[in-house]
DNA sequence: TCCAAATTTGACCAGTTAGTCAAGAATTTT
DNA sequence: AAAATTCTTGACTAACTGGTCAAATTTGGA
């Protein structure tokens, strides 16, 4: 008997299965980023994957189960350079590799930039959960990390937390914003060096500010 | 005969129609930010809006014109405060006061901001030719005043770009990431004094960096 | 090669959606 | 008050959507 794609023996995936699971995700992040979940078509995403409906079904079993994967893999990604933020490290340089780690990941997958943008503005359905348990904790720990630092002097007295929201602001942006960045800033936004631009313009305006000194 | 709603005399609008329409925008206005233009649905938009869908499509001819009203609308609001910066002004003042004013106006209207972002982010179909002409003749005029305050060594050297960018990304983010700030800051995002709260942080990183002084 | 399991697909179904239509109810004008 | 206009709605349609099913095709190991 043909047994559910998900687990066709050990926990091991076939060749294609790898295959087609990979360009399922691909797909997915790109069409869900563009049309939310509910504007989302499961033929659509089909489509991008290159295969039916029909076969695109026997990896996932619904809808909702591409969308949740897609944003899980997503999520931790996005986890990985925030919790490298090392306590005994430098603080402008930790955090200066953080914001350069965050611009990169905006520059080269903005889809999963903008699927977990779409997403918390949905109300966050899926990862709400997620926001106030896990990410929550993990957010505090940094805080207390930054409220060290500046009682030591390393670091300027501002409210951690909203700095921690300025910096996911600004680097979402450009992953988010692309559109908007490169109409107004026009080819210049397209060329090989931008992203190095792009770092060393938002390095200065957070780490030294726009006052004149 | 009767005539199409849109005008059913010179031009003017009856009490109902003013009544209505007003009402149909603030209800597109939440669920178009809310499900993204694929994802809402007319009969939805209708029933927030407390009438029958055939008695909102007397008024609006389409889906499409319903959110081309309310993107319009939106993107008017949001022009404004960046078009009312002075050249002649004190720089950090100006500043100071247009960061403030699109903080307010992410704490008063979240929904239209999610709106407009969540057109950009999906490649702008809208709004494309808007930003590529009408906004970034604005951003290229503001750009000119930043770089002569810059020259005058009122302002740090910062590239005016990205000084834009990180305003409009901080300031957003308070809207679109609503509900991943009330996560990670609790029931204190909800008290009356916090958009102050948010104003002072921002400002003074923005303005002062975070670099130990 | 042969066969069982894995993969792929077209036809189909039930529910949803944008938009139409004709007729009834409310409002304004005369 | 009567007539004309504006407003409102339920019933309907055609297109689309997520998901099922049975049958065909391909794959990989013995």
């Amino acid at each position: 008997m043909a047994e559910s794609a998900a687990r066709p023996n050990g926990g091991k995936q076939s060749r294609i299965q790898t295959e087609n699971r990979a360009l399922i995700m691909q797909a997915a992040l790109d069409v869900f980023s563009a049309d939310g979940y509910r504007g989302a078509t499961v033929d659509r995403i089909a489509e991008r994957a290159g295969m039916s409906k029909t076969n695109l079904l026997y990896y996932y079993p619904s809808k909702e189960e591409i969308y949740r994967s897609a944003i899980e893999q997503t999520v931790e990604a996005w986890l990985d350079p925030f919790d490298a933020i090392d306590p005994d490290g430098d603080p402008i340089e930790e955090l200066r590799r953080y914001i350069t780690v965050k611009l990169k990941m905006s520059d080269e997958n903005p889809e999963a930039s903008r699927l977990f943008a779409n997403e918390v503005q949905r109300g966050a359905p899926l990862v709400g959960e997620f926001l106030s348990t896990r990410l929550k904790a993990l957010v505090d720990e940094k805080v207390t990390v930054i409220r060290t630092w500046i009682d030591q002097g390393r670091l300027a007295p501002v409210d951690p937390y909203h700095l921690i929201f300025t910096i996911w602001a600004t680097t979402q942006h450009y992953a988010d914003f692309e559109v908007q960045v490169q109409a107004i800033l026009g080819k210049q936004a397209k060329k090989p060096g931008f992203s190095d631009q792009v770092a060393h313009a938002v390095l200065s305006i957070l780490l030294n500010g726009i006052r004149p000194r």
